[in-house]
DNA sequence: ACCCATATAATTGTCTACAATAATGCTCTC
DNA sequence: GAGAGCATTATTGTAGACAATTATATGGGT
């Protein structure tokens, strides 16, 4: 609301440095990772199923895997929290959420309108600079899409989104759709069918095109299509599927 | 930087408002007041105009206002956050949001998207218990509308709406209304025209009727129109409007 | 009188030690 | 040998001290 999240860079919050970093880390000296680099790595290692929903996340723990205090480890729970990706329970811990059937399609509801919202928005005011960078986005995609880069496609497939929210400028926009793409990480993580990360970067180009042309109503028909294929690719029928749940899982 | 420095409200820079919070501390029991209550008490000082948007919250000063930690305060202040209440700008502190009349639109397209969706799976399944819950919550929000009680008239307006979240049974259709609500209160209370703090306990009692009724279009008609009717009480045209922006309450 | 650099004060950010709480393993009793 | 109660251990929660950062005030130069 108050432009303190516009005012930041997109990368703070998918930084593509990433991964460099934690090279650095290890070769040289010991550099500081900060609270949003960890949520960032929790983030993708739910979302490429490295880390299973139920598992706790300990406290000291985490500290002792990033070399950071444990205040700061909470500091990231607590955003993890807020992103829907862990749930804290007081005294307990945390927990890496495992979002229901019903929540997934909630999530999808949602993310249907808001998305709605951003290309009508974007669509009444746009700017060729702004028209270069989804270009270039969705170039970047394309790339790690080719190189088969799972983290990279991971990242820049919900960066797709949350760019057209960050170009809109409203700061409530961009901040809910944070909150939704990083929900629907752990939905697809779950209840993915196949091994493919996302439905590749064309429809996304398909989006770019027609929100340059200022085809609002193409556009809007488009993400629609295009989020309804992600919603599609999933397995959201009520069939038992591998859980943590002991007693679930015995049961005969 | 520069764009950084004049997000700012220039009343920060004039640190004349050294306005406190006056809450009624009951300095008899010394109880123990957790971070949630810090939230409510924020909440509800910004929801009745108490505090005005650009205000900082400083940390030891609401500390020893509540008399408790300064951490606890941190976590509260980082909870105010994540409701849309307050920005938090590294190194400079809490401030509490200036929503813009767009950020507003936003905030109801929003809503009405996601109370649809309440309601929707309200009706799906209803319960005869929760239809009682309803009915008790509507008559509450009667007896403070009669005897004229601000604090809960907020506090019973907005639970209304949290409460059809809450018996749908979805985290994150929860989660997702209390932060509409809590923005909600906000952009009422700093666009509102006249002194009704809601429109009014019947609207909500007729939506309860329908439901019962298991009248879902009628249901969802109804919802839309009260929030319509909610967001035409405020003046969210772009007239100029009293602002804490020197430079723009100066300009002829 | 204005601008810039510097010193001081105010405020936030982080870390570490300690307290509170919940889970685990053990022992005693029946 | 089984179960309840107790002790131990592991984990989270809190507070206070200190470091880093930013804003304000001061003073000298132009």
């Amino acid at each position: 609301m108050l432009s303190k999240l516009r005012a930041l860079p997109i990368d703070i919050y998918f930084p593509m440095t990433l991964f460099c970093i934690t090279v650095e880390t290890k070769m040289t000296e010991r550099i500081e990772i900060s609270t949003q680099q960890i949520v960032e790595r929790v983030w993708l290692s739910i979302a490429e199923r490295r880390l299973r929903p139920g598992v706790q996340l300990k406290e000291e723990q985490l500290a002792s895997i990033f070399d950071v205090s444990r205040a700061r480890v909470r500091q990231a729970l607590v955003a993890l929290e807020r992103d829907g990706l862990v749930t804290i329970i007081p005294n307990r811990g945390a927990f890496v959420c495992q979002p229901s059937v019903d929540d997934a399609k909630d999530v999808f509801h949602v993310r249907r309108c808001v998305e709605r919202r951003v290309v009508e928005r974007l669509c009444e005011a746009n700017s060729k600079a702004d028209l270069t960078r989804l270009r270039n986005h969705v170039a970047k995609e394309r790339l790690a899409n080719e190189k088969d880069m799972t983290t990279d496609i991971i990242k820049l497939s919900g960066g797709f989104h949350l760019l057209l929210a960050e170009i809109v400028g409203s700061d409530f926009l961009f901040g809910t759709m944070r909150d939704l793409i990083a929900r629907t990480s752990l939905i697809t993580a779950v209840y993915r069918n196949n091994n493919r990360f996302n439905c590749g970067p064309d429809e996304h180009a398909e989006i770019v095109e027609a929100i340059a042309k200022g085809d609002a109503e193409k556009a809007i028909r488009l993400m629609e299509h295009h989020l309804e294929h992600v919603e599609s690719e999933l397995d959201l029928n009520e069939i038992r599927r591998p859980s943590n749940d002991l007693r679930a899982a015995l049961a005969f």
